[in-house]
DNA sequence: TGTAGGTTTGTGTGCGGACACATTGTAGAA
DNA sequence: TTCTACAATGTGTCCGCACACAAACCTACA
């Protein structure tokens, strides 16, 4: 089909007897239009089917849009490290085109931060914004700004659904934590107690690591592995030497044989203590690629990891705002990352690959 | 860096006291020039780094270039289906852009069709072409006619390491043994006897599945799981009759109870059998996610899959040509896919993400 | 009937680069 | 010295679209 040359603004205008101008008038909804000219032009579009060239579109306009990346600051994160360079991937992809991206950090510690960050990022007067909002109420308020300036933006890595982003990058929490689940119960033995853990910083991180261990108990019930038992504790924060000890003093006291962590940063904090009192027999379940994970996954400490790619979403994130800024083509509403499964032998297949 | 407006091949030219067209003669290396010129221009393109406009130059060359996608005929297997999918994924995508992509079949069971469609092929004269490299020798035949008249491929699937492609997509198959090795050997009780089948329908797929068996093997004997005894069974060609009945017998014979099977439509074959005969609680691990094989899993006779990603691959393939004709793009000489292990509770979150 | 003021339509240039064609420069032959 | 042949360089147009600006067309009012 359509042999044919591509149809060109040209051609339409040619058809409907009327200028360029015109045809671009109609296809831009800029200023005003007789009805005669509107119907000739309109017919001329349907009958060819005409698409823009968008090269040339892009070439012609001249403006440089700018995108805004807002996540928390990578280096004191590995996981948002992850993030960063995703963006920064996308940046180098995109440099050649008409995109300016920047990238802003907030501290992942620090809500004022947040709202600091989110006053230079309007400033910067980005076309649109890709953030990961971490910050839950602080978010709301900023989504509100940005609608009212009509700022489209993107979200990834946590959702909130009521601030109708363009488009959800991430995972599904809830099923990612029956996954968890299942590797743990492949890799038991069964009878046994197991420990879900949820290591984190920051109290909103809660809601989502809920949804986790909903979905990872869901499992143990729809299965009817009754003869595990599962317990869960919140380490909502930590100091080195406590931290250690306590998460020791649950092993054994509740003599744990299997562990879930909920968060990549508590993988690998789960896995120092296994590590250092010598507990490899335990199975233990975390999340990401992290340089640490990695380490303990090699070592043997670490069972699976399930990973949520967070370069990945980062990259996919900036590149679709750039598609639809420059090429007005619509992201899904949401884009539900597969749940990686990472093993001792899968992982380097992981690690090598490129981003696509 | 590079707050800069782009540096264009004007502002060369007037930094090098040439006119553009001098500067375009260095660029694309056409045309005399003489030594002076050469060194001016090359002094002022190094100097501010100059990098052309892809758009621009895309738009200027009018060129339409065209890349020929050999592949197995995908009405007769559903991998290819799915690699054809990726092929047309890819067109879409690129359609706005120009690039002709033809998608060309040959009959999997047929190397004299392989043959034909090489023809048919080179007639259409791509500028570029991807290639599943089913048959081997047949294979090496057209890739002596390709570099003879300077069409450069790229291979996907199947390596051919000796053909030289600008880049290969596809799997580590030791490695990939290796992980179907490590989910069987995790989801099995110890000790017990495993079956390695191969069911294939093609001789040359033989190389690449012995290569897959090596790795599952090696992953037994690396970690002295001695309890396990491995067994591999070739089924080279089946007739459904008789392959049920020879599966069969070489389950109870053997007391087998813990199948690997190397092909993705094995997988299903396979699966069918212990489906038929009531013997679900065999672990059994193959590949890929064929329809039927997805249908297997969520009954709970396919225990693992492991995913070879064939729409991607060829999605991936039909970008990278377009990437390296349109903007000069050098893909990678290798891009091994990552070894994704699929469960019953993470395949749907495989089946529902897009492609990115 | 002339004209101000708004509405509708058209013309022309630029975006950055590719390339056909024109022009200038130069060395050797006549 | 003049002419030829080719080497070296330059000019101008086109690619398809966006958009500023100009022109033509109406309508209403004096």
């Amino acid at each position: 089909m359509a042999e044919f040359k591509n149809i060109r603004i040209k051609d339409i205008a040619e058809m409907a007897g009327v200028s360029v101008a015109t045809v671009d008038r109609v296809l831009h909804k800029r200023g005003k239009i007789s009805e005669k000219a509107l119907k000739k032009v309109m017919d001329a579009l349907e009958k060819t089917g005409y698409k823009p060239n968008l090269i040339a579109s892009t070439l012609g306009s001249n403006k440089v849009y700018r995108i805004a990346a807002m996540i928390p600051d990578p280096a004191l994160d590995d996981y948002w490290n992850q993030s960063g360079a995703g963006i920064f991937k996308a940046k180098e992809d995109w440099s050649q085109y008409n995109v300016r991206i920047e990238s802003f950090y907030f501290n992942l510690y620090e809500k004022s931060s947040f709202k600091q960050v989110a006053e230079k990022v309007l400033q910067f007067q980005p076309d649109s914004i890709l953030l990961a909002p971490i910050f839950y109420h602080e978010a709301l308020d900023f989504f509100d700004v940005l609608k009212e300036k009509g700022i489209p933006y993107i979200l990834f890595n946590t959702n909130i659904p009521e601030a109708e982003p363009i488009s959800f990058i991430g995972q599904d929490l809830y099923q990612s934590g029956r996954v968890g689940a299942e590797m743990l119960a492949t890799k038991m033995k069964a009878p046994g107690n197991i420990a879900v853990l949820h290591i984190y910083e920051d109290i909103q991180n809660a809601v989502h690591l809920k949804e986790k261990e909903r979905g990872f108990r869901d499992y143990f019930s729809d299965n009817r592995l009754e003869e595990f038992n599962i317990q869960s504790y919140d380490f909502g924060s930590y100091l080195v030497a406590e931290f250690d000890r306590e998460v020791l003093n649950v092993l054994n006291r509740d003599s744990i044989s299997g562990i879930f962590v909920s968060t990549s940063k508590g993988s690998y904090l789960a896995a120092a203590v296994l590590d250092k009192y010598g507990k490899k027999d335990l199975v233990l379940v975390g999340y990401d690629l992290l340089k640490d994970n990695i380490h303990y996954m090699y070592d043997g400490v670490i069972n699976f990891l399930i990973n949520q790619n967070p370069k990945k979403q980062a990259f996919l994130g900036v590149s679709y705002l750039v598609n639809y800024l420059l090429f007005k083509k619509q992201p899904p509403v949401t884009e539900l990352f597969p749940l990686e499964v990472i093993t001792r032998e899968n992982i380097k297949s992981y690690l090598y690959s490129g981003l696509h």
